[in-house]
DNA sequence: AAACAGGCCTAAA
DNA sequence: TTTAGGCCTGTT
């Protein structure tokens, strides 16, 4: 879908940062492409908001992703990768950041969606969502991190979630150095494996250790093979990785989601449960949302999250 | 202090 | 096939 063709409308320039001694990577002309949205909709668990000094920009994460560190900066519409040359950006990043494919496209053909669901009403609602939310992207992270993440998140809330990931990578996750500070990689399903109950347990995963215990020794004696499944249709990926003890519905979705690329899984969660039956009760079954249901339940979520976080302040 | 957090498993109807 | 409890742990 759409591949150089989007990847036109964004300016590249090469750089160098003399702070850090790094390369740079500017991408200009970013429309609908917001970091900040991006690493705060619960997608994604090890980028912080960093500090952010400059003149320039107006908001950095950082964090771990395929082994890399990255630090990003915003602007209002361009965004500057730290660390980062162009063969790494055509490797990793514009994978990892979706940005090969054209989010207009998609926003129209998710409209389009939810107006054969339940009419101009439904098609006005998830307008409305898309708009407040409209720099969302959904992230192509690695298939493990993902999994494990997401088993790691059941009756769980996301400061928690990302104090465990993190404790995880620094006690078993291999260390490299970048931009003058130490960082983890996601441990791979091996040294988990060979970590066992006992070796997770400073990790504080509770009940969920022997979960993801599960998963890597799935993976490990080749039982479970994520890479496989990135070809396999969604409902069969459902059910190889509900066969995981611990890995229900949510859990696989969002492993489907956010670690393998499937952009029609829709994770129903508490929060998409109350926001469906509230906002669009004729819709019956989500599946029904077409190739991109998944990017729609992004956008929902996102903007459910804001209202009630306004609601608070109020 | 009791309840809750972005579920899932198990036991019991 | 559907429905209650319980679960590790940390916060509020």
């Amino acid at each position: 879908m759409g591949t150089e063709e989007s990847d036109m409308k964004s300016v590249i320039c090469e750089g160098y940062d003399s702070a850090y001694g790094v390369p740079t990577l500017t991408l200009h002309q970013m429309d609908f492409f917001d970091i900040s949205q991006i690493f705060e909709c619960g997608q994604c668990f090890r980028f912080e908001r960093a500090a952010c000094s400059s003149a320039t920009y107006h908001t950095v994460y950082e964090g771990v992703a395929f082994e890399k560190f990255l630090r990003v900066a915003q602007s209002e519409n361009s965004i500057t990768l730290y660390g980062v040359t162009m063969s790494d950006y055509l490797a990793v990043w514009r994978g990892f950041f979706g940005l090969d494919e054209d989010y207009a496209a998609i926003r129209k053909e998710i409209r389009d969606a939810f107006s054969a669901c339940g009419g101009i009403d439904y098609a006005n609602k998830i307008s409305q969502a898309m708009t407040d939310a409209s720099g969302i992207h959904i992230l192509r992270q690695e298939p493990w991190e993902a999994l494990c993440s997401f088993i790691l998140s059941q009756n769980n809330n996301i400061p928690r979630i990302k104090k465990i990931i993190a404790a995880l990578c620094e006690g078993l996750g291999t260390p490299f150095e970048a931009m003058g500070r130490v960082h983890y990689a996601f441990p791979a399903p091996e040294v988990i494996c060979d970590a066992g109950l006992s070796g997770l347990a400073p990790f504080r995963m509770g009940f969920r250790a022997r979960y993801v215990l599960d998963a890597a020794s799935r993976v490990c004696d080749g039982s479970l093979n994520l890479a496989a499944l990135q070809d396999q249709t969604t409902k069969e990926t459902e059910a190889a990785l509900t066969a995981i003890c611990g890995v229900g519905k949510k859990v696989a979705t969002c492993a489907m989601l956010y670690g393998l690329y499937k952009l029609d899984a829709f994770p129903v969660d508490v929060w998409m449960r109350r926001i469906l039956d509230r906002d669009y009760p004729a819709l019956a079954d989500p599946a029904t949302l077409g190739r991109y249901a998944g990017i729609a339940q992004q956008y929902l979520f996102y903007h459910e999250r804001e209202n009630t976080q306004k609601e608070k302040l109020a």
